[in-house]
DNA sequence: GACGGGCAAAATGTCAGACAATTAAATGTA
DNA sequence: TACATTTAATTGTCTGACATTTTGCCCGTC
């Protein structure tokens, strides 16, 4: 590994950057064990608690995990599937909330993104998904269901819809999508009728895709984003008035 | 905030995952100041390098930074979309070459997104982005190229036609699914043939785009990624053999 | 010879105190 | 007023130490 002269990005960083070189770079495989802490001190001449925050730096994107005790130490951690979800989920939210973005910006990407699963979902679905689909459809019929939890159902058949396509990268990428549009989501006050208008379209959606058609499925969904798109505009409108 | 007992979660860790709750919760809104080092050390009752260790994590999810002197400390970033799109690169990226993920099943997806753009992207391009992908297309025409720089090429056509849609949540989206292929892609040798195919089906692409017809862009991208499946599998074919 | 308990070693987790580096505000001076 | 200097606050780093956890090994017993 390579050296850190004394520039300004901070020795922690430096190391950091170094070890996830090697990590991306394939030298470092899944499951290798990096040297001690002491070693690492020791082969960048640096004091231990400066390596000690490298590490953590790599722990807090689960690039490795460490072991305590005997032969324990720093490994390099499988970026599973749920972790890598995870970190997804949170990155986007965070975007979404600290930019500023429009209810309108967030919801094209999302109904752009799930169009562009449902060909896949169509030729793909399983039972499973299908049951998935309809339980949440069931709930949502629930007239004595908070907001909120309106607004976690939403997101869980949406879920289920994009899952349905079979693939998991699909799914890993548009995690983000989904789960980030719920803070914006849980600021709408969702009235009986635009929740029968909504559990009617998620019915429509789920038997388009249970009879394979994903024209149905396509059209279904562009129908509901212009709905969710008037239902947001409303309470920002309502929220302009009242500022002013 | 809340206190820390002695679970097995690691002291370092629970900090970082309070402070994070405040962030995520907008209790602690953006260019908000922490409290030093100290004053949190005193607060959890732990010592300084725990805290440090804590606030290195958030600082490697980039959502705080520090400024070192009087009046420093750690504010809790804004989280850009440069940042956010490279983390979104790195974790694809290791989610990608960490779980034997199938050439098949990651062209599929990207292809997928990206065809959930071109509707919008027939819709809103700009001279600009017009501009980049005859460029990117004019340096693959190029004989002398090596395959990495082609690829690289190929990857700035396919941003070009990404922020084409000019949105961008979308954009950051599909960073990670469009720069994750790379990788997989660089292990592709491109013949004289299999080049001029691809160029002529990006030029198809940026014409259909020029012209706003989503219909033709789309149908170009779909034989572009049948064609690209062909030259993968090709590919793991040949691996195949080499291995018997 | 096999099994189990205890001990030592190795490694991370945490703490305490100190010093260096940096930066902005406060202060002094022309 | 404008500029240079001091000063205080804060992060960055180092040193050294102790606590905790886990593994492997030795050794005694059955």
């Amino acid at each position: 590994m390579k050296i850190d002269p004394d520039n300004k990005a901070g020795l922690s960083e430096q190391i950091a950057e170094a070890i996830r070189e090697e990590i991306v770079a394939g030298r470092l495989i899944v499951d290798a064990r990096l040297p001690s802490e002491a070693e690492l001190a020791d082969h960048f001449a640096v004091s231990r608690p400066t390596v000690r925050e490298a590490l953590k730096r790599l722990a807090a994107q689960a690039l490795i995990r460490t072991q305590r005790g005997a032969f324990g130490g720093a490994f390099v951690n499988r970026l599973s599937y749920t972790e890598a979800y995870g970190q997804q989920i949170t990155t986007s939210t965070l975007l979404l909330s600290m930019n500023e973005v429009s209810f309108d910006v967030a919801c094209e990407a999302r109904y752009a993104l799930e169009r562009a699963c449902t060909p896949l979902a169509a030729l793909r679905r399983t039972p499973d998904t299908l049951a998935t689909m309809r339980a949440e459809i069931h709930r949502q019929a629930q007239p004595g269901l908070t907001d909120e939890a309106f607004c976690a159902s939403d997101v869980a058949f949406h879920r289920a819809l994009v899952d349905s396509a079979g693939n998991p990268v699909l799914s890993y990428q548009l995690a983000g999508a989904v789960e980030a549009m719920q803070p914006l989501m849980n600021m709408i006050t969702f009235t009986a009728r635009s929740r029968g208008a909504i559990v009617g379209l998620h019915a429509r959606i789920a038997d388009a895709l249970e009879r394979q058609s994903a024209e149905a499925a396509e059209a279904a969904l562009s129908e509901l984003e212009a709905y969710t798109l008037t239902l947001g505009r409303d309470v920002m409108a309502a929220r302009a008035r009242a500022k002013a």
